[in-house]
RNA sequence: GCUGAAGUGGUGGAAUUGGUAGACACGUUGGACUUAAAAUCCAAUGCUCAUUAUGGGCGUACGGGUUCAAGUCCCGUCUUCAGUACCA
């Protein structure tokens, strides 16, 4: 084994690693600890393609960086295993999803493994796995015990709340809870049965149950949470979604709305992504406002319509109000003449999709109810409407419409004729609405004239909060997240049901382990597929699953037939690594010390207010509980860019059977095909032979060429995908030019952050880097082992010094793609030297192990080194190898550069001065005049004004 | 609409953060080696004018500005991408 056999050397190093335990982390150590995660993937039936690598790739050569440095790295790996597709795979083959599961993550970590990652396998964590799921059960049942204080912003557990319940009852309490709650006292709540008892509690608790307005899918056959729908679509099939009341298990999430956006300015994450994250919050300051209804009849009496507004300065130009179609008070106080028109809209607003909704924008649509508001201040009657631009959903689903001061309602007072009165001063509102905050000044406004926004505001607030009629108030867009799924394929709830109410199951009983089913559809009568499962109840007694056709409900009871959502064992699972067979704690107490929080994290931005973020409630939430020590999980994280495929397409005349190349396609009627991309070569040259064999439809299809016989392709860039034709399998890169010239490229392509089309265009280059690289170490036709001992030169030093420097900026600055560069260029310049001293060459292989780790093991051991390179000290740069003794210094004259001039590095400025003067050409330029003066930036440049 | 990021050769992309723009690679062209091809090696390659040669002009989306010096900083305009959207 002579030459670059990459095949053999790659496998050889991968089984040497894997035999050696070489990158098993150890949770005690003297070095420093480092924790480096990639977010964990969903192993799906397609496998792998090259898109999936490129974080991975970035993350490891950062791990393998930091073994270098000194440090002890936590690099893990796992899978996130419960999700869809597996059982949609499942109701279509009626195989068992775990089969499928097991099937596809056997199959991923071949892929995996080919590629060289230094994961520490043994931490391996699988989200479907019961002694792993145990956990997810566990938080859940932590987050049913416990409850937020507002006052002390931090959870606690929901013993102390029957505390201060049966000491004080609720009214001074500051807790977050469902909004309907009523207020008692101590010995009201002392008098209550245990049942009225739980089902207060239940509002207060972080995971609660309640009837709540959820997405259902029909399709799917299952509830989405916000973020799992894409305009108005599944994200997952892109099915129809409906809104449908339903009893449901649902997060606390709002609570840690003001925690979760603080802790935004404690974490090294992407702006684009924080953004997103505090957009989703949505958080906005204003007033609640309460106004009461006009009772023009008994059914009246005591009706008030609660609204949020973010001007609370603008109250004197209310002129009229809207409700929600499906606001609660809209029966209540429309007006018998207003009924029929009233339903009739309500009516066709509910039969319009939210999407429908969206996309007519432009149209203004209400109506009367017939109902009048009676004006806090001025006591003013005030009509109240019903329009569907107020959503139900956001604030209270009410608003006080201030048409002078909001263009929505500006449009709709002009559609229905509503007065517009003006209550700014010095501003035209004939045109449109006036929303600057910043040159308000009110007027018109009784004791609010003259005053601008912020004190007006505060102004309003006093006064509103003296009459009992508003408040200060600062709303969330955020909603609490659904947490009920109707499938099969996730994380069961450990939870039973006694007398209607929900009852957990003891924690030394987990976990509660996913029963059989026979099918994975969804029962008869609409239940969701557990309750398929004929042993499905729990055993009070025995502490035990039971079959159901034993439930008597005195000791035996229904368990919970809904599952978690996908992102339930994504939450936490970053601290089990850290200690991933403990069978007593999430993890120990000492692993969670020693490691933290994940130091660096990468994945993609799609998961911003979906996995992260929920993720960031979870450990929030477990840290004020005292389960974890660190109340952020990630530290940094970095989002790498989509590789994109670029898709093939042949077109073919419409109604024929006539394929037509890409410059003979103008002036007919084709539709574009998309052919598969092996198919084709990096000249978008088809192989026809191949395309007519592909499909039989394709068989007897008559090709138009181009000229010279050739039949091209038309390309566009998509999302790699199977249904697309265009992805190209990481293991076929790994056949032809091995494991270390893929992840190279995959750096070369560009920034790490960036999306970027897969291309193999540039491979060769990167590819011939690594036979170059390789015969820097051989010589000769045999290409025997060449390295001298013999000294190095100067020269070749200064290459060497200079890669170091740059290599060791780039890594830390996470520009991968630059140093793949860097390194070509050394090897270059050392090739042409003839360089085979050892002096240089040993350290040039510790610098290229962590992009390209098996040609550097490889040529580590023919160095003469028994022990793994990664185990190996980084090399340090010397700054003495980059000193030069005279460096051309550029001379600028008149902002032109003009001539170079090599001067001694350690002259003075004076010095430089002088010599410039003197210098012939210099003189030249100056044409006679003398300069006025003579710029010099140390080191850089000389700059002469003349 | 709002928020954020970005705009550099034929292509992917560099530029030590204000200091010789286009590193490196692909592609293209020419050459060497070959019966030939592949592989490999060498040279040229931003555009443009001119030439025997040295050279000159223009160039980092567009228009201004600051500076001895701008891809980089400031103001304005345009375009692209991403997130979000009747959020009161």
């Amino acid at each position: 084994m002579s030459k670059y056999h990459f095949i053999d050397i790659e496998k050889k190093w991968q089984n040497y690693w894997a035999e050696n335990k070489t990158f098993q982390a150890q949770n005690q150590s003297d070095k420093p600890k480092y924790y480096v995660l990639d977010m964990f993937p969903y192993p799906s039936g397609a496998g792998l393609h090259v898109g999936h690598p490129l974080g991975y790739i970035a993350s490891d050569i950062y791990a393998r960086y930091k073994r270098h440095k000194g440090f002890n790295v936590l690099h893990p790996q796992g899978y996130d295993s419960f999700g869809l597709p597996a059982e949609q795979y499942a109701i279509q083959t009626g195989q068992h999803p775990r089969k499928t599961t097991q099937e596809n993550i056997i199959r991923y970590r071949e892929q995996l493994d080919k590629i060289g990652f230094s994961f520490d396998w043994s931490r391996e964590v699988r989200t479907s796995s019961p002694d792993y799921y145990k956990w997810t059960q566990w938080i859940f049942i932590q987050l049913f015990e416990s409850w937020y204080c507002k006052a002390h912003e931090k959870a606690f557990p929901i013993s102390e709340l029957v505390k201060v319940f049966s000491e004080q009852g609720n009214s001074k309490l500051n807790a977050e809870c469902d909004s309907e709650v009523t207020t008692f006292t101590a010995e009201e709540w002392n008098d209550y049965s245990e049942k009225r008892k739980e089902s207060i509690l239940l509002k207060y608790r972080l995971t609660y149950l309640a009837e709540t307005e959820v997405n259902w899918c029909p399709e799917l056959g299952t509830v989405l949470a916000n973020d799992e729908i894409v305009n108005g679509v599944s994200e997952r099939g892109g099915y129809p979604v409906v809104r449908k009341k339903m009893m449901q298990w649902s997060m606390r999430i709002t609570a840690y709305a003001q925690r979760l956006l603080d802790g935004l300015d404690t974490i090294d994450w992407p702006q684009p992504l924080k953004d997103t994250q505090s957009n989703w919050i949505g958080k906005s300051e204003g007033a609640m406002v309460t106004f009461r209804v006009v009772r023009t009849s008994e059914e009246l009496r005591g009706a008030k319509i609660e609204v949020f507004t973010t001007r609370p300065d603008t109250i004197f130009g209310v002129s009229f109000m809207t409700l929600a179609p499906e606001h609660e008070l809209v029966e209540r106080i429309t007006t018998m003449e207003q009924r029929f028109e009233v339903g009739k809209y309500i009516e066709a607003t509910a039969k319009r999709s939210e999407r429908e909704r969206m996309a007519d924008i432009k149209n203004i649509s209400g109506v009367f109810t017939g109902a009048y508001a009676e004006h806090p201040f001025t006591g003013e009657h005030i009509p109240i409407w019903i329009g569907d631009y107020v959503l139900a959903g956001y604030g209270t689903g009410a608003v006080m419409a201030v048409p002078c001061g909001d263009q929505r309602d500006y449009d709709f007072a002009k559609h229905y004729d509503i007065p517009i009165p003006n209550i700014f001063d010095g501003v035209d509102i004939s045109e449109e609405a006036f929303a600057d905050k910043e040159r308000t000044i009110i007027g018109n406004s009784d004791f609010l004239n003259g005053l601008d926004h912020k004190t007006a505001t505060q102004k309003v607030i006093e006064a509103l909060e003296e009459k009992g009629q508003g408040a200060g108030k600062i709303n969330y867009r955020l909603r609490d997240a659904v947490f009920s799924r109707q499938r099969y394929w996730g994380e069961p709830f450990p939870v039973y049901y006694k007398d209607g109410m929900p009852q957990m199951i003891a924690t030394e009983h987990l976990p509660l382990t996913l029963p059989e089913v026979e099918k994975y559809l969804p029962t008869e009568t609409g239940a969701p597929p557990l309750g398929r499962a004929e042993v499905w109840a729990w055993d009070t007694v025995n502490n035990e699953i039971t079959a159901n056709h034993k439930i008597d409900h005195e000791t035996i009871f229904p368990l919970e037939l809904n599952t978690m959502p996908g992102w339930a064992g994504s939450s936490c699972y970053m601290f089990r690594y850290m200690d991933p067979h403990n069978p007593d704690v999430l993890a120990s107490e000492e692993a969670m010390r020693y490691w933290g929080n994940v130091d660096l994290y990468l994945g993609g931005s799609e998961h911003a207010t979906s996995h992260l973020l929920y993720s960031r409630f979870w450990v929030k939430f477990m840290y004020d509980r005292g389960y974890l020590l660190v109340d952020e999980p990630v530290k940094k994280l970095i989002n790498q860019g989509m590789i994109l495929g670029e898709s093939a397409f042949v077109h073919r005349v419409e109604g024929e059977n006539q394929l037509v190349s890409a410059s003979k396609i103008s002036g007919l009627k084709v539709q574009p095909i998309h052919a598969d991309v092996s198919f084709v070569n990096t000249s978008n040259e088809l192989d026809m032979e191949a395309f007519k064999n592909w499909r039989p439809e394709f068989k007897n299809a008559e090709f138009i060429t181009e000229d010279d016989g050739t039949f091209k392709v038309t390309r566009e860039v998509e999302k790699m995908s199977k249904s697309k034709y265009n992805v190209v399998n990481p293991d076929d890169i790994c056949e032809q030019y091995g494991a270390d010239t893929l992840r190279l490229y995959e750096m070369f392509l560009g920034p790490l952050e960036q999306a970027k089309p897969w291309s193999t265009a540039g491979i060769t280059g990167v590819h011939s880097f690594l036979k170059k690289l390789w015969k820097l170490y051989h010589s000769g036709a045999e290409e025997s082992f060449a390295v001298s001992d013999t000294a190095a030169l100067a020269d070749e030093l200064k290459i060497l010094h200079k890669t170091i420097k740059k290599v060791e900026e780039d890594i830390e600055n996470f520009s991968f793609n630059t140093s793949v560069s860097t390194f070509m260029i050394a090897v270059n310049e050392l090739s042409a030297l003839k360089c085979n001293s050892r002096e240089i060459l040993e350290p040039l292989a510790i610098i290229i192990a962590p992009y390209a780790p098996h040609i550097s093991e490889e040529l580590w051991n023919k160095l003469g080194h028994s022990e793994s390179i990664s185990t190996v000290p980084f090399p340090q740069f010397e700054e003495k190898y980059l000193v030069e003794s005279s460096k051309d210094y550029p001379i600028s004259f008149n902002g032109k550069m003009r001539f170079k001039m090599k001067l001694p590095l350690d002259m003075t400025k004076d010095d430089i001065e002088a010599a410039v003067m003197a210098h012939e050409k210099t003189q030249q330029y100056l044409d006679g005049r003398t300069p006025k003066k003579v710029i010099i930036v140390p080191g850089k440049i000389v700059n002469i004004v003349g």
